[in-house]
DNA sequence: CCACATTAGAAGGTAAACCTTATTTTCACA
DNA sequence: TGTGAAAATAAGGTTTACCTTCTAATGTGG
């Protein structure tokens, strides 16, 4: 058993739940399988343990659910996870799009104690550096509530607050087009449909799917 | 498989094996089920998988020797938690007697590229906390080589420089002792055998076993 | 030199997470 | 309302790292 009694794998999944689903709707065990590189009768088992074990609902052919207590881990793991990408990216100048990865391993080997002090000695932080916030008291949200960069209008100018996609490639890309968050930015092109945004920034322009536009969120700038 | 390419189990046993043995000695199965806390049968089992691995080889009777491969990764395992150590010690300023336990998670789960950001974080420690060598270059020693304190002579003035033993009992009573890395102490009585030493710190006294004082390190003092 | 503790090995078992292949159940929607 | 995809279940297998109990070999100290 690890820190926090779990397994790795355990934690893995309730993480995994928690990020896909929230405390709000059930996760097919297809969307897990598919997140955790697991095939489906893997991940269908392991979810039953979990059930068994008190930490998810099961709906049978809707999905899995979080119970109290397993949100309470998930929310936990996050935590710690978002902690290290702050040190790993602030502290020790890594590539933001690879921390993600890193922390994944390090949230898993870190005792209370240590992630309590952690904290501390980044100060509070209130998110990680893609944005998300990094729950501290028991009911913190798991995901910003933003307005998706695909739903702004033409002309408009919105921050950006938050990437969802964690996909290294992904996040990499985002950087390369100069995209990061905090940038204002203001939508010059949209076609109809599930055509591509054309955007100003700062300096330069950058034109983005709308797929990815929507996995970006923003708030409205004054 | 964790960053490295060997479990952490493999880990533990190879770190053992060196902390224990070194390049020098074999180390006695007993020895090592003994401080990895498994019976005999089963560390006897997994030595010989690490037979077969080319990480150790088996001198009948006589115990379990690191390769060069075997020392490779042993070697590597301490650098990562003697950094941690530090990290966790100087900058979250935890506890060094606890550290050693968080460090011996965290080191299972750090890849290169963190350890090498970590270690310029940390201006490249020549030492952990007990004052034992951080290796760099690949052949290192993993123990410091100092004169213990139980050889100082009667008056004679000598600097702690390293705690052999990492039991977290002894390093907290080896603190409220006021002994401390750095410090200069002088022997002030010594009976014969395994009578316990009197020593004069820079404020205070401390009586300590003989036992104790053979597990630390000391150099003399102009 | 021989007894006894240490070391080795043999046999069988558990639990966690994975896997594959195959079958059955159910839901949604066309 | 029937059917096909998705979901569930069944059955059997693997690897790692533990465990216990028992027996056999060995090397050293008295
Ligand atoms: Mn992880
Ligand atoms: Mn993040
Ligand atoms: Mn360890
Ligand atoms: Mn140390």
């Amino acid at each position: 058993m690890k820190p926090g009694g779990h397994s790795e794998a355990v934690e893995m999944y309730l993480k995994s739940l928690a990020v896909l689903g929230g405390a709000r709707q059930p996760v097919a065990v297809a969307q897990l399988a598919e997140k955790l590189q697991v095939t489906t009768v893997s991940a269908n088992e392991m979810l039953h343990r979990l059930s068994r074990d008190g930490l998810v609902t099961h709906q049978p052919y809707r999905g899995f659910q979080l119970t109290e207590a397993g949100r309470e881990t998930a929310w936990d793991v996050i935590r710690r996870e978002r902690l290290w990408e702050r040190f790993l990216v602030d502290q020790l100048k890594l590539d933001p799009a690879r921390a993600i990865g890193w922390a994944c391993q390090l949230e898993h080997a870190t005792a209370p104690e240590v992630i309590e002090a952690l904290d501390g000695f980044l100060q509070y932080p209130a998110t990680c550096p893609q944005g998300q916030p990094i729950p501290r008291s028991a009911d913190d949200a798991v995901h910003g509530e933003g307005r998706m960069l695909s739903e702004a209008e033409i002309g408009e100018r919105v921050r950006l607050t938050a990437f969802d996609d964690e996909d290294p490639e992904v996040l990499t890309y985002l950087q390369r087009q100069g995209l990061a968050i905090g940038q204002v930015v203001s939508v010059v092109e949209m076609g109809p449909r599930r055509s591509p945004l054309t955007l100003r920034l700062e300096n330069g322009q950058a034109v983005i799917g709308r797929d990815l536009a929507l996995t970006i969120q923003t708030e409205r700038v004054a």
